[in-house]
DNA sequence: TATAGATGGTTGCACTCGCAACAAGCACGG
DNA sequence: CCGTGCTTGTTGCGAGTGCAACCATCTATA
């Protein structure tokens, strides 16, 4: 093979789709005045019921510690969730939604995981099972399955 | 679902995805100086033989003009591409590769595609083919597929 | 021909991101 | 107890990006 089409070049295909992903998706956050950052902290909090450490938010979404700080400061101003002080390392940083946050994270779940859907809506139900595997296995390819403690 | 397990959130997942397999390919691409926008021009560029306009390298890529225009204007200054006026509309500006830029596009893409294969060499061939699928219908879905002209 | 609107391409601007440097705090060996 | 090195989180900075405004040019219509 000496030359390329590009809409066959699966590292391009995926860049592509998930930048429309993330565009369909951006008008939600937007309602609630966050993106994708926050909503990567505010998903990860709203999983547990007890607080969680930024950094664990950092391991757990694979995202940069900075861009996590980031967020974590526009949500605090927010008002979405509250920065507690560790008991056994005063480095460490506490995070737990608020009541605010938690009641914004109960009416923007049922709206992404409908976009979401909708999203997938073209894939028959063997499809939609056969991405998931390909999913599966492709992040655990790359190490990208643990979200330990 | 009141809860939302972030990491089955395909969104999520594929966003995470698109940036590993972006950041696998950022050694390959630095080696010549460019990065994935001068990529994608070079691409379009080298799956033809005669040149093409700007804009149907934005139509063809998806991609943002002035993302392109400031690719166009890298390469230029690399000596990859060159700029020839176009006859019958003043307006458009028509590209192709250099004799460089076709020794590079012909050097670059076997380490790329080498690379694609390696990230996906943990499919079968039954996921590999999955996964094509899938992508094509999702892209058809979205209205992706088009590159006319 | 004249004019209004559409199109191709460039650029200023504001914003986001990742990197690297940093401060503060922890752990462990001497 | 001290000091060295590691970890958590923050921030300054440079690079890249999308939007919107813009210029030049083309097209359609009267």
């Amino acid at each position: 093979m000496d030359r390329l089409d590009l809409l066959s070049f699966v590292p391009f295909r995926l860049n592509r789709l998930a930048t429309e992903f993330s565009n369909a998706l951006a008008a939600d956050y937007a309602r609630f005045g966050i993106d994708v950052p926050e909503w990567r902290v505010m998903a990860t909090l709203g999983m547990h019921d007890g607080p969680r450490s930024a950094n664990y938010v950092v391991r757990c979404t694979r995202t940069h510690k900075s861009r996590i700080s980031r967020a974590v400061g526009q949500l605090t101003k927010l008002g979405f969730i509250e920065r507690l002080e560790s008991d056994d390392d005063r480095r460490e940083i506490m995070l737990q939604l608020t009541s605010t946050g938690r009641r914004v994270y109960k009416e923007l779940l049922p709206l992404l995981l409908a976009r979401e859907k909708e999203l997938l809506s073209c894939l028959g139900p063997a499809q939609a099972k056969a991405l998931d595997d390909v999913l599966n296995v492709l992040e655990e390819s790359l190490d990208l399955m643990r979200c330990e403690r």
